[in-house]
DNA sequence: TCTCTCCTGACACCCCCTGTCAGGACCCCC
DNA sequence: GGGGGTCCTGACAGGGGGTGTCAGGAGAGA
């Protein structure tokens, strides 16, 4: 059933961002793009509205309606291990929600696949609460969702404390710790700020400018380029 | 593509009629009964939910889809970001299906939800293909979850290679490694093995006994006294 | 012009799908 | 309890088709 659902995924996929080039559906669906050729051909030929445009990229012209389909085992695994993780190591709102979601999940699934929600055979040990350092967490978690401008208090590894504001741009998360990816306004450039090392953080009450340099993109390339 | 709509079709004859039979499928479809029976049991194993009774014929239990689901911006986060966990942590195998359950989550959420799924800001930085280790995890898993008996081959600290037969019951994520969690025929207990130092396994063909000390609270139980 | 991207053809490999045959197990009804 | 209907699995052989690789063409946009 491989090919199948790789159709399936690939209409998922384009249903999701209104655009998508043939080399990043080859990568997200771990397969050459010849073969994405010819899936997309074969959608096409099944009557899915797909434009592709040289140079450009395929587009999705009309929302096709995506007939629900099931979940199989080894994916509710995956979704409900994921969810383990995050309880491990994020902060009680998120662990929160990560329950929410697979309780969510596990209403609307039938009782075959219930069972597989609840035998998911993958874990990870219990740790003790959060340190408090993940107390800021929550906070800009919902600044960078809704782009609000952040005001921070910020102390260095010389304990040398700082104020300034910023652009919150991501979160990433490395084993030891958790840092907050941000256009600094202070600098005027990129900034990661460890969030064990905030001292203090509220919203300035204004909303991070529309420009496309404030993305997680750009943050990227920008970090790559050092 | 016969063989992908051939599925749908007979997911869509089942849904009209609320009961058929294998030979019945196999006239309407062209094919031969085998191959209904393959195509049943892999519909069966994307979850959905058909019930086959002998002398009866089969029946379709639910709808055979997964119905819309509303989850909030924090909960769809709390998935994403597990998904990228598991990415990062888990094998290939684990890995796909990992994407895979999230491309078909986005395509049951409502539009105004599915933007979410995107803008997920919580990361995890990408990390080089995972060690061999890890080569045994999806057979281990498949093991555990199928509570099939394993033959194990096993290197322990001093490198001495041990054979032995276990019943699988659970896989642990030490951030550092994965543990099997089984019982040992060999030592007549529970014992702990981990993955990176598994040489060799493979089904012994046997099942593993369904009483209840071979279950992961009846392990978790017995490591806990100790 | 250069780059990016869609798109097609050809080809070889090999996986996997398929039908056939045989047999086991379960359900229901007589 | 017997018999027929049906699900279900295993083995096996044959062939079709899906897949990656390579090469090249055509448009779009800068």
């Amino acid at each position: 059933m491989r090919r199948a659902d790789r159709l399936y995924r690939l209409l998922a996929w384009l249903r999701r961002r209104r655009q998508a080039t043939a080399a990043e559906l080859a990568e997200h669906l771990g397969v050459s793009e010849r073969t994405i050729y010819r899936d997309v051909r074969e959608l096409i030929e099944s009557g899915v509205d797909i434009r592709g445009e040289a140079g450009v990229g395929y587009r999705l012209e009309t929302r096709g309606e995506l007939p629900p389909i099931a979940l199989d085992a080894e994916e509710i695994h995956a979704l409900v291990f994921g969810a383990r993780l995050v309880e491990r190591w994020s902060d009680p709102s998120l662990r929160a929600a990560a329950r929410s979601a697979v309780d969510k999940l596990s209403a609307v699934l039938p009782a075959s696949q219930r069972r597989w929600l609840d035998d998911t055979p993958l874990f990870t040990p219990a740790f003790p609460p959060p340190p408090e350092e993940l107390d800021w967490l929550p906070l800009l978690r919902a600044a960078v969702s809704e782009r609000a401008e952040l005001r921070l208090s910020y102390g260095d590894a010389t304990d040398a404390r700082s104020e300034r504001v910023i652009y919150p741009i991501g979160l990433w998360f490395w084993t030891e710790t958790w840092t907050l990816g941000a256009w600094c306004c202070l600098r005027e450039d990129y900034r990661s700020f460890r969030v064990d090392r905030v001292l203090h953080a509220e919203r300035t009450g204004e909303g991070v400018p529309d420009e496309a340099r404030f993305s997680v993109e750009a943050l990227v390339a920008a970090v790559r380029k050092t």
